[in-house]
DNA sequence: CTGAAAGCGCTTACAG
DNA sequence: CTGAAAGCGCTTACAG
């Protein structure tokens, strides 16, 4: 079966490979009634344009490319990424774009794939996640002028789009309502600290725990696995004048704090609330069900792709903010028991 | 800064285009000492061939495919897709194959994903993933011509690849070591019934049920969801003799049956043990840690790539089964409180 | 509005 | 062992 090539819808359509061309891509130069000809030929045949000889001519190759690094993120155990995945595969084929997933073990090895990428002609873009400061990657991809948008914070230091959310706003949220609720110590288990959003959830965690004058605000960081927030756990929880809440950056931590929490004899929320970031199906099903701080990542992707793909028609660099996440109250959070100061 | 051709490299080495071609491919045609300085120059100028050029010489697309299909799988919930992606992605990356992803809504979709990328020249080779009983992607693959492998026990129907974990013996680990700790009354939360490899675990669920004379191993089918994996566990639960253990089909669904049993009052492992397939870290951090049966996913990533990159080389179908899935006791598992049977 | 022709960057027989 | 030439399947000015 040999697959039809555009000779043979011209020959079926009675025209020549050129009008077929101009009929296929909607350009002008064909009568409308040698269009529909044209195109009811295609479809008869089952015609997909060859993706190689179109690239070739000239053509985007309408592929994306995402780069995951696997160390930096523990991929598979967080809902994040596939859930990301899914938003900006969403996106993409509603314009035909394909994305080109390419796990990598170093940062080097990304800019790497960038340069191969490129000089292949493989992918017309690039989706750039897990920011860190003064990422090496940015000025490779300006460099090989490669169309990008980063997913996170925008850069201070490189001018390219981005597509975030702000999570100042949503740490801000969650410290103000266990504030509220009568919480004086509050502790964060962060993620990687070489990350950039890390470095901004952290600062947004000081701020308002400065401003609204509480007692302690002790930060741990970590790898995002659960057995590094179960340590970290411990470490917050073993202090002198022990949180009675902690803030944790993601759900597979949170989890890992509320069995922490069950193992010292604290009861959840009595001896101390949880929250955690990046809602998911795991945060409500859990006992006590986690509040989290809840956002649409799935949409979050969608704008990712549809930067991009503006991007690709040749649009300045913008930063886009998205939803920030906001607060999911559930069974994990209350008042503390003790809501004196400690000696 | 234009990209670097073959005509560059073949300038730069005082040598025709051609030859080029011959060392970069590593074919016969060119002595060791031009091959030498044919690398060097192309080493040199960062020289990477168009993607486009080679495919549409008649090389392969070095590309894969895999379509996910959504609504059957809670993607992004359980850990499974992404270490399988994992594992495909090491596979591939060593011979240079890229992994393109999309997700799909239903299953008639993805046939007309297949004849698309067919046309399209866009992908080599597919993997399939999530067979049921007759499936008509395998017919359209057939038809295509297209080189696939399935991931999941080999369909009866047709001849192709696949790649398989025992589940029939996984499951019978679970239930002779439940029955062993004196459990007689096992349940099975299972996943969704249209799948082939859920016909499979429910089936020797009910057999070693049967050949160890349990006296009851009833069966509730779920979509996968945390939500109704804990609708099946108050059903299972709130039948008469209710079960003193369950095994689920995944780790979502366990965790929701711990939720649930502490909701009704019910100690793990005392009044109830919980089994769950597919370990993964969220697994070892709940409290109780379930007992799960545990397979090495992206090895088995790693096993259906390696089969498709041999399939494209013309090799005949085969299955490859590996190591299937191991029980890992935790403490969510031990000798019913109540060993006697019921009245 | 249509058709013939060049060109994209490779690979691969084929003649020297 | 090397070089010139055709061809892969499209797109796109360009002449009719």
């Amino acid at each position: 079966m040999r697959r039809p090539t555009i000779s043979d819808v011209a020959r079926a359509a009675g025209v020549s490979k050129g009008a077929v061309s101009y009929a296929l891509n909607g350009r002008p130069g064909v009568s409308e009634a040698t269009r529909r000809r044209i195109l009811a030929a295609a479809e008869d045949l089952g015609f997909h344009a060859d993706r190689a000889a179109v690239a070739l001519a000239g053509a985007p190759a309408r592929v994306v490319g995402l780069t995951l690094h696997r160390p930096a993120r523990t991929l598979g155990v967080e809902p994040f990424f596939m859930e990301l995945i899914s938003g900006l595969e969403a996106e993409l084929s509603l314009r035909s774009y394909a994305l080109l997933l390419h796990m990598v073990a170093g940062r080097e090895q990304e800019t790497a794939v960038y340069r191969r990428w490129r000089h292949e002609h493989a992918v017309d873009g690039v989706l750039v996640c897990d920011l860190v400061e003064h990422d090496p990657r940015l000025p490779v991809l300006r460099e090989l002028g490669f169309p990008a948008v980063v997913i996170g914070p925008p850069p201070a230091d490189e001018p390219v789009s981005s597509v975030w959310s702000d999570d100042a706003v949503s740490l801000q949220e969650a410290v103000e309502y266990l504030a509220a609720l009568g919480h004086r110590r509050i502790g964060h288990v962060a993620g990687i600290p070489d990350l950039a959003h890390t470095a901004i959830r952290a600062g947004a965690f000081a701020e308002h725990a400065r401003r609204l004058g509480l007692e302690a605000a002790p930060c741990a960081y970590t790898d995002y696995t659960g057995p590094d927030g179960a340590r970290a756990t411990r470490q917050l929880l073993g202090a002198a004048g022990r949180p009675t809440a902690l803030v944790y950056d993601n759900d597979i931590m949170a989890v890992a704090g509320l069995a922490v929490a069950e193992e010292l004899g604290l009861s959840v929320p009595g001896d101390l609330s949880v929250v955690a970031w990046d809602d998911s199906p795991v945060c409500r099903i859990v006992h006590p069900a986690l509040t989290a701080l809840s956002r649409d990542i799935a949409t979050y992707g969608r704008q990712a792709a549809r930067l991009l793909l503006a991007s690709l028609d040749g649009r300045e660099a913008v930063g886009v903010a998205v939803e920030p996440a906001h607060l999911a109250p559930r069974a994990s959070t209350g008042a503390p028991a003790d809501a004196r100061p400690s000696a």
